[in-house]
DNA sequence: TGTACATCAGTGAACGCGCGTTCACTGATGTAC
DNA sequence: TGTACATCAGTGAACGCGCGTTCACTGATGTAC
């Protein structure tokens, strides 16, 4: 039968919902077509009236993500001392375990590189995600060069993913606060070696 | 027909290589039973002969890499300069361009908190590596603490992860230089914020 | 040492299952008059 | 405003396919005598 205009948009947007928390959950290849429509209160047949295909719903869902995940940076750093609690917010056991409403990067990493649609759309996010490191990294704008932002979020995404990967929470906890505090003690100092 | 029975144990490890540079290339979900038994030369039969399920074929590749993994840094750190060569080594573009004989984590990281087996073999591995790093890092042992260890582990993989992903090239390589820079500097000050 | 036979890793057809995708059909909505 | 009908998003059965796993069978190896 046919559905009321609004509704149909409406739709469109509870798939990608599904789709980014679902991925972000269990990775591309564990969620199929159906279980993010049912996710949606539909059955799976309407799924082809609103994607071209699985691959196009991951690149689009990628999208997605990133439009939300940079408007929370934005409004995060708005206020003042906004983008360290941003920064603590990230490393935090409640992000650990909450990969369905959280980091992308951290939560899909390994997987994008394998799915050519996804890969140019995360790109983007990517892009996006250094320069507003780049420009509100907490310790001062002199220091706070596009390589340092690279640092801190290679930093970042690399504890959330160890930390989600291992069995051990005394374990886990460590690298997220030990990445925490060195991210609290600023940039690398120039007099290493 | 019955085989000699030193073959066995020989196609035993055989399984083993192809399951581990197989799973770090593709994926765990992307790989097939087939595919592996293919990549040693038989059919796909013999292999519930030599594991109980795929599953425990991911958790006993892990241990395999593994254990190669960690015989390397060895390797490596048994001659002077040995680690920072490693550190370098780890961050080039001939390991973003070859994870089926890279770094587990950096491969593996996002899909092995999905995957019970996998990720208490893999804990094993961290912890093993995290010690290594501590002992080894290569700005003296006065500064190289465990929490420095982790550190430094995080911004490797989290820069090999999104050298990985990225769409384009030059940000790749940008990634890769820019945390080999860090590293190169030393820990981080503690004099920052 | 030579012969008879039990062993068991490998073969390849077959299993049930869930996947991504397609399609004939439904029927309230929106439109033409 | 009221009626007739074309539209099209949603339904759910069906498709071919590849997956993980099983199993009756094969036949050289290793062993008992």
């Amino acid at each position: 039968m046919r559905y009321p205009a609004a509704e149909t948009a409406e739709k469109h947007a509870r798939i990608l919902d599904a789709a980014a928390a679902l991925f972000r959950k269990s990775g591309f290849s564990n969620v199929s077509v159906g279980e993010i429509m049912r996710a949606t209160g539909l059955t799976h047949g309407p799924f082809y009236n609103h994607f071209a295909s699985k691959e196009a719903l991951m690149a689009q869902s990628i999208e997605h993500a990133s439009a939300k995940a940079l408007s929370d940076i934005d409004a995060a750093t708005a206020i003042d001392g906004g983008m360290e609690k941003y920064l603590q917010g990230y490393l935090s056991i409640d992000h650990r375990d909450s990969p369905e409403n959280g980091c992308l990067m951290a939560a899909l990493g390994t997987e994008i590189g394998r799915e050519a649609g996804a890969r140019s759309a995360f790109t983007a996010h990517l892009v996006a995600t250094i320069e507003r490191f780049r420009k509100h990294l907490p310790w001062g704008s002199k220091k706070a060069t596009r390589a340092e932002a690279i640092r801190t979020l290679a930093s970042m995404v690399g504890a959330l993913v160890l930390a989600r990967a291992v069995d051990d929470d005394a374990l886990s906890r460590e690298i997220l606060r030990d990445v925490r505090d060195g991210l609290r003690a600023g940039p690398r100092s120039q007099a290493g070696l």
